[in-house]
DNA sequence: GGAAAACGACTGACATGTTAGATGGCTAGA
DNA sequence: TCTAGCCATCTAACATGTCAGTCGTTTTCC
């Protein structure tokens, strides 16, 4: 099984960052399985690399969850711990709130312009099979938001929150809630934006929010050996 | 000059988690100077280590923005930047401000009396002439915080948005509000989630912040050589 | 003198060697 | 059958080696 698309060779970016971005995308769109166990100098044959940018990558995803060390004796990719997805999502909700209202206020035209660009190339792909575009773009238009305040910091938390969720959504992905809906509601939040009405994006961007509680109960019991529970430390899933 | 307090030589815990904890220390502290150039090999020196936890450490303390690190140039440690200091603000705002909402709701006896209990060595603290202890309180009152909401995730990114506002803080300890008016407002907090008074206790939070935003200036026209100035602004987050 | 090439002393990036600790399987002894 | 001890084999932690890139200085050549 291919987990990790091969480093370019011709590529004079170092290889510590690719391999980073490499690892925690295949964490967050779930092709290294929760709960799977992974090997610091087997990830790096992987790679064609050596163990070192492989373990400086571990040390940062172990520093934003996605990943346990136990010293050692291996390395697990983390469990979905229901507690750290909805510990996640208040903790966006409250920035996102915050960026949101902040970008009422400092709003500039090429921000605005930016985001409606943003929501209308979603549009543009609500209607494509590959649902990844659109989660690209979703993403987008949240690091645009966090511009738009003027609060990038804003945007390193979020991404990391996000993280954690996004492996729900990705579980979720086939009976999620429509494309059309979302993008709808990121119109609302851009409008509330635009015209400067705070209460108006606010809560568009609760409605936002939201989704997944309801489907959180219903992946955990479809998938319990993703998930965390609160006997856990069962029997490691060793995939090869 | 010693910067670094010396490991334990019989210490169990691995040198890795002490050396981290060391430098972050020194920085948060200023007994690292912001602006000033650091080297791994140095500081692994310093510490009697070799260069591996050194670097893992900066691989850390890079991703929480306290170091910057130049590929194949040198690390310094991150100049303190007015903006990041005031995004920190924001966001800590949001955090804790959803923290206290959510604490108000779920507060459970033991969590009340550990409140009360670090408030009042707090006090115990405030004759003192050494602040350190009241500012390790402090921490700890707001570590305790995010536990009584049970959402310890918001502790991890307030301890990262904290480290950028607490080199402000320890630059001001000199004319820093008297620890008596902060110590009252802690007891205000504490008593609004006591009586689960939400707005009460939110606004005994909204009180608790905002003594940073009047000092940044003088402070940044005092020390100029610590600060970032505009010119030698971070990149702005680009907008495509 | 002045520009440019060469050098040397640094840095972190990357590679690899070594070690302590954890584990699981095996066997000896009851 | 069970248990205690040994051992091979994992792991990440830690140590060290090597390298390419950066930069300030010196040297070279006109």
């Amino acid at each position: 099984m291919t987990v990790f698309t091969p480093l370019d060779t011709f590529s004079s970016e170092p290889i510590g960052p690719r391999v980073y971005r490499e690892i925690r995308d295949a964490i967050v769109c779930l092709r290294l399985k929760p709960g799977q166990i992974i090997s610091e100098a087997d990830v790096a044959r992987q790679f064609g690399a050596s163990r070192q940018p492989v373990h400086d990558a571990f040390v940062r995803l172990q520093a934003s969850g996605l990943l346990h060390v136990l010293p050692q004796r291996g390395t697990r990719v983390a469990r979905i711990s229901p507690k750290d997805v909805r510990d996640a999502q208040v903790i966006r909700r409250a920035i996102e709130a915050a960026t949101v209202a902040r970008a009422c206020e400092r709003r500039r035209p090429e921000s605005l312009a930016a985001l409606k660009a943003n929501v209308a190339r979603q549009e543009a792909s609500a209607g494509e099979r590959e649902p990844r575009a659109f989660l690209k773009l979703d993403e987008e238009f949240h690091r645009l938001l966090a511009a738009c305040a003027d609060l990038e910091m804003a945007w390193t938390i979020i991404e990391d929150a996000k993280s954690h969720m996004d492996r729900v959504r990705y579980l979720s992905l086939p009976q999620t809630t429509p494309v059309a809906t979302l993008v709808r509601q990121h119109k609302a939040i851009v409008a509330g934006i635009a015209a400067g009405d705070a209460s108006a994006a606010l809560a568009a961007l609760t409605e936002h929010f939201g989704e997944i509680d309801k489907s959180l109960p219903a992946l955990e019991a479809e998938y319990p050996e993703l998930f965390e529970h609160d006997e856990a430390r069962a029997e490691p899933m060793v995939v090869r």
